[in-house]
DNA sequence: TGTACATCAGTGAACGCGCGTTCACTGATGTAC
DNA sequence: TGTACATCAGTGAACGCGCGTTCACTGATGTAC
């Protein structure tokens, strides 16, 4: 049954988005192509048909990922100088650690980036040098300094959310620390 | 072939050392149990006489690399002020990022822990535990400021591995940004 | 505008593959006498 | 100390399973006239 060229463009945004989401939450090795496609209403045997292979899939997913944590921080850069406050207290809340769907793409892929595809590590490296751009600008410090805060921050996010489950005291005080900081 | 209890304790050693080094490489998932058993020069069969199940190896492996990296910053806290120094420059060096097999389990399994199992996550909380205690008598710094600064050490490493194949002079910054901190 | 036909998005079964785990078997070790 | 037998570490084939990917098929869409 052949579809309207907008309703399969339709198609494949959900699938995106779909990736986009389950890969956060779940890593790359955790979500199957099946899973995906159910998720985004259809059945496995017409990925094909939108994308070349996982790996593709996951650098475009990586990649559209990227650009909406872009956009937020470069929203922030071109607001009052208290939205950075703001954002950075955001960033390593315990809702933030907790709605793991909903975070920024270089804790969630952290350590699983450098053992995939060339595609996504491709797409990895592109949205972190934009998000680095954006973020030294809102938070008006030198290069140097706001790097090492985000590091700070996606560090603190990162031990918070692996001890969250067995030591929840240790993953607020954790979090706690990163904003006093 | 039966074999000599001593040489089968010896064996199952062999096997929790080549775990620990490749599952820190490769990850949890990117090492079977084959492939583990082989680089311990056995075949996979005996696997199971001395690990009840792969996730019970991982915990192992896990909680064994965290014994020596407390060890190492135990020695360190104990040792002259200037110890510290060197500690944290090697943490976020070149090499440390290049060789991935000789490297803390913090960094290593910061993702993949939370999709794992129990086990596994008790043991990396239980690490963390000890090593933050460790690092921040070493430090000299109150808690929440050393905490902090691993944490900071911490996302600079994770950041700087992800990226080192597609920019590497990007890869180069971050680690510089964090060796000035 | 209407008709005839090629296209192709989606379906669902099937593929090969690697994985964690199980199992019957082997034969040297450990033990009971 | 020597003998007889149970134990059990290691072997290698086999298991079921889920994965990414392929493929023949369907039938509505897009297109050429």
């Amino acid at each position: 049954m052949r579809i309207t060229k907008q309703r399969a463009a339709e198609n494949r945004e959900r699938v995106l988005d779909e990736a986009a989401r389950l890969f956060r939450e779940k890593g790359f090795d955790g979500v199957g192509v099946a899973e995906l496609m159910a998720a985004a209403g259809m059945t496995h045997g017409g990925f094909y048909n939108h994308f070349g292979s996982k790996d593709e899939l996951e650098a475009a997913a990586c990649a559209r990922l990227f650009e909406k944590s872009v956009a937020r921080i470069a929203a922030v850069a071109d607001a009052p100088e208290a939205a950075f406050a703001a954002y950075r207290a955001r960033y390593v809340s315990a809702e933030a650690r907790d709605s793991s769907a909903a975070n920024c793409p270089m804790v969630a892929f952290a350590g699983d980036v450098s053992r995939h595809g060339e595609a996504v590590r491709e797409a990895y490296a592109s949205g972190l040098r934009d998000y680095l751009q954006a973020f030294a600008k809102a938070s008006g410090k030198p290069r140097a300094a706001a790097i090492r805060e985000f590091a700070a921050l996606v560090g603190a996010l990162t031990l918070a959310r692996s001890v969250a489950a067995s030591d929840a005291a240790l993953s607020d005080e954790i979090l706690a620390a990163a904003q006093e900081g």
